[in-house]
RNA sequence: GGCCCGGUAGUUCAGUCGGUUUAGAAUGCCAGCCUGUCACGCUGGAGGUCGUGGGUUCGAGCCCCAUCCGGGUCGCCA
């Protein structure tokens, strides 16, 4: 094997061109192809950058020739050579670098390689699973750096633009105090202090708000945030937040600010100009018209109360959920007879199901009847009355489901998007950025009894429903925003509350006594004693956003080294055992339960 | 934890009602030929624990049971 000796990289592949005609250029990277034709051997050389073509011919030079006749695919090498200018009948324009390519003059074989198990080539349609298995190989794909490029370049634009604002880059722990609401923890046990655990942060939200009361005035972060809950397509038990706080700003103040930072976005990674305000609806709003707090508002097919139409209808069930404070809403599937066999039907039927649902009502209007499984229930009144509503044209199929609110939401909410995607109403170049306001303040959690914080417990209340605290709990709006972008939700925040009695008040209404508040979050009431500004912030989803923006439609294309479903990691099978010795130093004994 | 989908050559896949000799194709790989290819071409060759373990059967890639692995989703994710 050669070495770098005397040898000094003077160009990347992808970035030469005609410019370069008659400079002799080192250049380095790996063979991606290999074409020898008899006299002649073609080697496509790549790098970060792209790829250029190496020209060797026999005449010229027959021991570089046979030389070049060993290497193979992904070979790491490194050559010196005149940029020529190729025929005209030999331009390739499939290739930046189409028209010119490197007459070799030394060739070093700097590595060898085994044939790799995949291939290195651009939208690779290998398994993911072994993808993952040689992720480093899988990164040299051409897709897959562009990513990375794209994912630092946000990143780059983050730091940019929060500087230019006057934020500073602060890093908060990584080994923090487990807070045991919402998510699981990551445990990390002490060895200094047997029995005791870190835990590895859910986000820096207190660390952040002690820095607004420390005076930073404007803190921002490109953290790391670890969660023990299920992975899905778009989540991770690691990701990446682009977290903030700002001193001294109400809400709109925080949305001003980060608007700035996703018109700056758009404009540098996708050349897109957004136009600002943004769109802002009421979390009420987007769950009547959308049955989610993020709303897809690529394509219609928006939910509508048709609980008037039917509240005294002949259908126990419809009758009996009104009756008992649920509602009956529905979706015009327009043109849907053309479409839904009643197999479709059926089988949209069981799709309802599944966010408990109990099942699908539906009206196919035809031309000279109405097919429906429930007419026989309903007065021709009630009829005209539901298809009025929902504006029903012949060759419309309305479908209804009928249950507690949240159910209804749900289930209406997913069928939209099922719909959306059967019927391809999605467009991807469409990029649909709307804040999503006025979330509730707290949730009733069933099983425990008690209200939790459905942001988290600093996050305050608007003004106006303060007073609603007491009685009303349900009724409180928070002074917090979602920003959504086709349906994801790409980051959230709120301003916080920063008087003590009314943070008190909050733990005592998510049922915290004082103690067990002080118990918990004692350092960060106490902090709130010595002077608190106001304050607000947000925290964006990183990984979420770079794969929007990249089109991508798991996360984990995103991430260079992701984990796996069970939240395993394929190449290092992390996590590991780990042996005795390291156990008795941490003072842990296991005990681990069967099942 | 529940439900759904998938696992056959290095890779991507086909494999009919359980039955035709040695489980196929493409690509990749190896060898030979070839001086302008760029999905190079031509000729030949090697390459298989049909995820794993049981079972049914005269006979299993195909059917049954269990299990492992990967994906999607519900629960979960302040």
């Amino acid at each position: 094997m050669e070495n770098l000796q005397g040898l000094k990289r003077t160009h990347m592949c992808g970035e030469l061109s005609l410019a370069d005609k008659g400079k002799t250029v080192t250049v380095m990277g790996w063979a991606q192809f290999y074409r020898n034709l008899g006299g002649v051997i073609f080697v496509y050389l790549r790098d970060r950058s792209g790829i250029v073509q190496l020209v060797f011919n026999a005449e010229n030079n027959k021991e570089l020739f046979e030389k070049a006749d060993t290497i193979r695919s992904e070979f790491v090498l490194a050559a010196v050579g005149e940029v020529l200018e190729r025929d005209a009948s030999n331009i390739n324009d499939k290739v930046s670098t189409g028209q010119i390519e490197i007459k070799v003059e030394e060739l070093r074989i700097l590595s060898k390689a085994e044939t790799p198990p995949i291939y290195i080539e651009e939208d690779s349609d290998v398994r993911e699973e072994v993808r993952l298995k040689y992720r480093y190989l899988d990164l040299r794909r051409p897709d897959m750096q562009r990513i990375m490029q794209t994912r630092h370049k946000i990143c780059k634009l983050a730091r940019d633009y929060f500087d230019e604002n006057g934020f500073l880059e602060i890093e908060t722990p990584i080994l923090t105090k487990s807070t045991p609401e919402g998510a699981r923890d990551y445990l990390v046990p002490s060895r200094v202090h047997p029995g005791k655990f870190y835990a590895l942060p859910q986000s820096p939200q207190q660390y952040k708000q002690l820095l607004m009361i420390s005076g930073m005035d404007r803190y921002f972060q490109i953290a790391k945030c670890f969660r023990d809950e299920d992975l899905r397509a778009d989540r991770q038990p690691e990701f990446t937040q682009i977290d903030l706080e700002m001193s001294f700003v109400n809400v709109d103040d925080v949305i001003e600010m980060n608007e700035g930072f996703m018109k700056k976005i758009f404009k540098e990674i996708l050349g897109k100009d957004i136009t600002l305000p943004l769109p802002r609806i009421t979390y009420k709003e987007a769950m009547e018209r959308f049955g989610s707090d993020k709303p897809d508002t690529r394509f219609g097919l928006e939910l509508v109360n048709i609980s008037d139409c039917v509240k005294d209808c002949g259908f126990k069930v419809f009758a009996d959920t009104i009756k008992n404070g649920g509602s009956v809403r529905a979706i015009n599937c327009k043109g849907g007879n053309e479409k839904l066999s009643r197999r479709d039907l059926d089988a949209l039927g069981e799709f309802v199901k599944t966010y408990r649902a109990k099942g699908l009502a539906w009206m196919n209007v035809c031309e000279n009847e109405l097919k429906s499984p429930i007419a026989k229930f309903l007065t021709q009144e009630e009829i005209d009355s539901i298809l009025n509503t929902m504006g029903a044209e012949v060759g419309d199929i309305i479908m209804i489901v009928a249950d507690r609110d949240q159910i209804v939401f749900d289930a209406l909410g997913a069928l939209r998007l099922e719909l959306a995607k059967r019927f391809e109403l999605t467009d991807k170049d469409t990029f649909d950025l709307l804040w999503v306001t006025e979330f509730p303040l707290l949730e009733y959690a069933e099983d425990e009894g008690r209200f939790v914080a459905k942001h988290h417990p600093f996050t305050s209340p608007m003004d106006e429903d303060i007073h609603l605290l007491d009685d009303h709990a349900e009724d409180v709006r928070a002074k917090a925003y979602d920003l959504v972008l086709n349906g994801t939700e790409l980051g959230g925040g709120s301003v916080r509350i920063f008087n003590t009695d009314l943070q008190q008040k909050m733990f005592e209404t998510i049922g915290f006594t004082k103690e067990e508040a002080w118990n918990r979050f004692g350092y960060f009431m106490d902090a709130f004693r010595y002077g608190t500004p106001p304050h607000g912030g947000m925290a964006y989803g990183l990984d979420r956003l770079v794969m929007l923006l990249t089109g991508r439609d798991s996360i984990r294309d995103v991430i260079a080294f992701p984990k796996v479903k069970d939240a395993s990691e394929i190449m290092t099978s992390a996590p590991g055992e780990v042996d005795n010795v390291q156990l008795k130093e941490l003072s842990i004994k296991m005990d681990i339960c069967e099942e």
